[in-house]
RNA sequence: GCGCCCGUAGCUCAAUUGGAUAGAGCGUUUGACUACGGAUCAAAAGGUUAGGGGUUCAAGUCCUCUCGGGCGCGCCA
């Protein structure tokens, strides 16, 4: 009894170990297989590029057009395609088809679909993990507001896409440092003491600290415009704030607390931590050494009694090092930033999450770091975005347009809220169900478009619940989570082979197979848009095969179609994981 | 003026990176078993891919010009 178990385990062991090697190399394998007759013009590799997916279900599950061939043999491509398809015989297909140039095949459904729900159920939130970076270090410059100003929803952009980066790079073997480069230096500071000198209130900042500062911001520039002396104050202040001037120092490391409180609040309301909070004051001690180590290397060039280095070599206008009145800037700030963080975290690379406004100054960061000769600044990676635009225009932080990210986080949330009073008043802790769908929806929102892409702030677009949304995508989940709490099962079967009866099926389980794929191509573009809009069509597909076929009716494919369901409903949550977002199981 | 990015359905965006009939969501119109959860599903309408020229078996995708929009370009960050 004991021996036969053993050896029937043995050989369903051999079997899906088999056929999983087979599924992962499914492509290789055709290509193999096609190899066979086309040793003559084709290596096995470039029939394997040549594989595509094609775009239809009906023209099968994989293809091969054979245009590049009629070039070589001189033949009509339908032809070839003919005379292929007649040598093809595989197990591997259930069905080879020709339409036009193209080679299509069709995999057989139900070994595929045994393979894939086995692999998902047994690796569970792991499915879809790989080891690409080997444990090195990536970090990764994200977030990054500025103090005593709001966290606007243009900040939003680089924290979510920051962070769903980091997740994606820790799913695939890295090791994410999160730097939160705080913009708490600069000459704003010297405008906004200056401001406060002249029309600050104590007790005002107190209660409302960002709002205070913001508005003395605002009145600083507008006063500004007719008195120039403002200007000269504020540089003024700033001198002042760099010489160690006690009342500036104390003035500037209140408005640094009172603003890293509210930071930290909407931090927490999106569920987002860093490894790293120092800011650009953080490099004060550090930048003269960068200047040294730039005059050693005989890089600098004076210019109008200014400091730079000039980068005509490389077609870039020269970046400033030094004013005039020798204070450093922005640029010596991120070089001295650069190389702490090689030398604190020897990472392989560095990524900074910054908008699109600032690519010269990246592009300037590192060629100024390979004119000093240090080769890890071809690790150096600017990852744009586009910026949040209001009415088709840049919000201007100093005409006081922005929008409070803390505001939209709340109205959404109450959004959620009222429709968890309305359509599942019964759910126990709506509020923490509210805090995920809310939060959750602005997350999406932000992650779901290529971010190079330009976003127009809509209220309405933001906090949309239904469609291409998260959480449309979280109701599929909970929905699927509803099914298996009904099935009752303690474990989920995975039966020995699958019996396919619908297409809705197949689609589900072709998309549940991409998923690794899709988990490197976000990895390699460092595109977070990618794995949302996988969620959404995975998604999409289950309400599909859930509207089509009833799935706890009691007959003999029950079992199977529970272990798709709970498949599916791993991969959803774990594709929300990547992204920032929690996946309610009720809601 | 110079440099970079963009232009796809009324709106917001896709399109396997040069491949088959350009697809989704929103909005509009119509329909769905008194429900395995309707925050859902099914269907209809909606396109000269801003425009011209070029490259090739094949262009929304590459090259070029025109028009339209955005961003950046030494003492801000």
């Amino acid at each position: 009894m004991e021996t036969k178990k053993r050896v029937n385990h043995d050989v369903l062991h051999i079997v899906k170990t088999i056929w999983r090697r087979i599924m992962m190399n499914v492509k290789n394998n055709f290509a193999k297989i096609l190899w066979e007759q086309l040793k003559d013009d084709l290596d096995v590799q470039e029939i394997e590029g040549l594989i595509e997916k094609p775009k239809h279900t009906d023209f099968g599950d994989l293809a091969f057009p054979c245009f590049s061939l009629a070039a070589k043999r001189k033949m009509a491509p339908q032809k070839i395609a003919e005379q292929i398809s007649k040598n093809i015989n595989s197990s591997l297909f259930e069905k080879i088809e020709v339409v036009g140039p193209y080679v299509n095949v069709f995999l057989n459904k139900s070994q595929v679909f045994t393979t894939i729900i086995s692999e998902i159920l047994s690796k569970k939130e792991s499915y879809g993990s790989n080891n690409i970076g080997k444990g090195e270090v990536v970090t990764i410059d994200m977030s990054s507001p500025n103090i005593a100003k709001p966290f606007s929803m243009g900040h939003l952009r680089s924290t979510v896409i920051g962070n769903a980066i980091a997740l994606i790079h820790a799913k695939c073997g890295f090791k994410p440092i999160k730097i939160n480069h705080l913009g708490d230096w600069g000459t704003q500071f010297g405008k906004l003491i200056a401001a406060y000198k002249h029309w600050g209130v104590e007790e005002k900042v107190k209660q409302k600290t960002i709002q205070e500062l913001l508005a003395l911001y605002v009145k600083f520039h507008e006063e500004a415009e007719n008195n120039k002396q403002l200007e000269v104050e504020g540089r003024e202040w700033f001198k002042q704030l760099e010489d160690g001037h006690e009342e500036a120092t104390s003035l500037w490391s209140w408005f640094r607390e009172e603003s890293l409180k509210e930071f930290n609040r909407i931090y927490e309301m999106l569920n987002i931590q860093f490894d790293s909070t120092a800011g650009e004051a953080f490099y004060n001690d550090k930048m003269e050494s960068v200047v040294e180590l730039l005059e050693n290397k005989e890089l600098l060039t004076e210019s109008d009694s200014a400091k730079v280095v000039l980068l005509e070599d490389e077609q870039l206008p020269p970046c400033l090092i030094k004013k005039s009145d020798g204070a450093t800037l922005y640029a010596t700030r991120d070089l001295a930033a650069a190389l702490y963080r090689q030398q604190t975290y020897q990472f392989a690379k560095s990524l900074y999450v910054v908008g699109n406004e600032q690519t010269l100054h990246f592009k300037q960061l590192k060629a100024v770091l390979q004119k000093l000769e240090y080769d890890w600044a071809s690790n150096l990676h600017h990852i744009g975005f586009g910026m949040m635009l209001k009415d088709g225009k840049k919000m201007s932080t100093r005409k006081g347009e922005v929008v409070f990210l803390e505001d939209v986080l709340r109205e959404s949330i109450s959004l959620a809220q009222d429709n968890i009073e309305k359509k599942n008043p019964t759910l126990e802790n709506k509020s923490q169900v509210a805090h995920m769908v809310g939060v959750g929806a602005i997350v999406f929102h932000d992650l779901k478009n290529y971010r190079m892409n330009d976003i127009d702030f809509s209220l309405e677009d933001i906090t949309r619940f239904e469609g291409e949304t998260g959480p449309y995508v979280q109701y599929t989940n909970a929905r699927a989570c509803s099914i298996l709490r009904k099935a009752n099962r303690e474990t989920i079967q995975t039966p020995t082979l699958f019996t396919l009866r619908h297409d809705s099926e197949w689609e589900l389980v072709m998309l549940l197979l991409e998923f690794p794929t899709v988990i490197q191509h976000a990895l390699q573009k460092y595109d977070p848009s990618l794995v949302a809009k996988f969620i959404v069509d995975l998604a999409q597909a289950f309400n599909k095969y859930y509207g089509e076929v009833k799935i706890l009716s009691d007959d003999e494919q029950k079992e199977e179609r529970i272990a798709l369901v709970a498949a599916t409903s791993t991969v959803l949550t774990e594709g929300l994981r990547l992204l920032g977002m929690k996946a309610p199981i009720q809601m």
